[in-house]
DNA sequence: GTCTATATGGGGATAGAC
DNA sequence: GTCTATCCCCATATAGAC
């Protein structure tokens, strides 16, 4: 089948994309040239140039490509659990769930085949980003503001700061569990059992991710003497 | 006083290392140059290379100056913690304030004064690094193989790939803390409330980070049908 | 839209004078 | 040990032919 123009252009950017998403997610930001994009994506230096501008929108493209779904995602998630109208404790499953279920689904192979590890590792290579010149809050703030709110209606005896921590130390979890969660099977030296390492499952990960962060959340709280659990 | 030759080139190498610190600590290992880090600390190019004989060792010679103190006290507080004794899930917060405690001093104004979330920072940048190539392994192995062996004490009835998520999750949140106090306690938009965030207190912090772990890794388990809590 | 060629600047590393 | 000067490579970005 013919493609017409306008096709192949979309395709090529995608490419480009694809290509970009993979080198970032693996290497960084500042350690990736447009030239090795280029080579990658056997794409010319100066056709990357031509699509997207500069290094920087590329950036940006392939930032909001990922970011903007798994943040609707998320919101959606967070409404339906909210609408479901389990109030309270019964809802921290929940929303902790509607949290990390959408970044960890992109590591599904089963959606997204062998692409899923490295757009995963891409998001959390965007999550951990150093610089605050990135857009950064102007994509997550709805998110984090949604998802605090709800944690003060079920928590309401915490204070604000360590709901904070808490809402924190959930993202940190988060973002390490998607750089990549077959290393964090390896088993650590000196163990017999024979690794099992690299088939990993999905909702396995999900239920893990789960588990931790939910129990932390509703921890009784010994920080300060101000606060109360 | 005067410097003998031998002082003033140590304080010149320390120089140029805190310079070196904080920049990476801001921007991340390929973003800064020797240049800058030349200009950052007073000193010639040419300088740098000398003392340090490349990028790469400099950047190796700032990794172990913080993170092996940082993970001999941690080995120096688990092994205290299980002379002591307490054994199950008495000794959990124990191990978890081992393993929290010492990177999260290092952010002490009491004790490192403005350096400190520098060097935090900085750690927390390092544990995050993207490369294989890094020693990260070599530096870490003892750490993360002693711990887990506790938690595998602790635990008995945890499949090893439990233990393996929550011990990583867990690495996670701390490097996130590690990365900004002061940001995670930023209230999120349209909170009424005056922003008591700049003042950050480095026991509470460590309190946070210890309940919240502390009831992550003894959470019951729901991850798998042929795993048990 | 895609290429070659090039402008322009910055990078790491080193030679060699002092 | 420290400096200046320089080598050589690679970066981003663009101009202009096709």
């Amino acid at each position: 089948m013919k493609l017409s123009i306008g096709e192949f252009a979309d395709r090529k950017k995608i490419v480009i994309l694809d290509a970009a998403e993979a080198l970032f997610a693996e290497q960084g930001f500042g350690d990736v040239s447009i030239r090795d994009i280029a080579m990658s994506a056997k794409a010319n230096v100066a056709a990357v140039n031509y699509h997207f501008g500069s290094k920087e929108r590329l950036f940006e493209a392939l930032f909001a490509r990922r970011v903007v779904p798994v943040n609707e995602e998320r919101l959606a998630l967070l409404n339906a659990a909210q609408a479901r109208g389990a109030k309270g404790l019964a809802g921290l499953r929940d929303l902790v769930d509607a949290f990390v279920r959408p970044p960890l689904l992109l590591g599904d192979p089963a959606s997204h085949g062998e692409r899923g590890l490295v757009m995963m590792r891409f998001l959390s290579r965007m999550l951990a980003m150093p610089r605050e010149h990135v857009f950064l809050e102007s994509y997550y703030g709805e998110v984090r503001t949604r998802f605090i709110a709800a944690l003060r209606d079920i928590f309401p005896r915490l204070t604000l700061q360590t709901i904070l921590w808490r809402y924190n130390l959930m993202v940190g979890a988060l973002i390490y569990a998607l750089a990549g969660p077959q290393r964090m099977l390896r088993p650590p030296a000196g163990i017999d059992q024979a690794a099992p390492a690299l088939d990993w499952n999905v909702e396995d990960a999900i239920a893990e991710v789960v588990d931790f962060c939910s129990a932390g959340l509703k921890s009784p709280s010994t920080a300060g003497p101000a606060r109360s659990a």
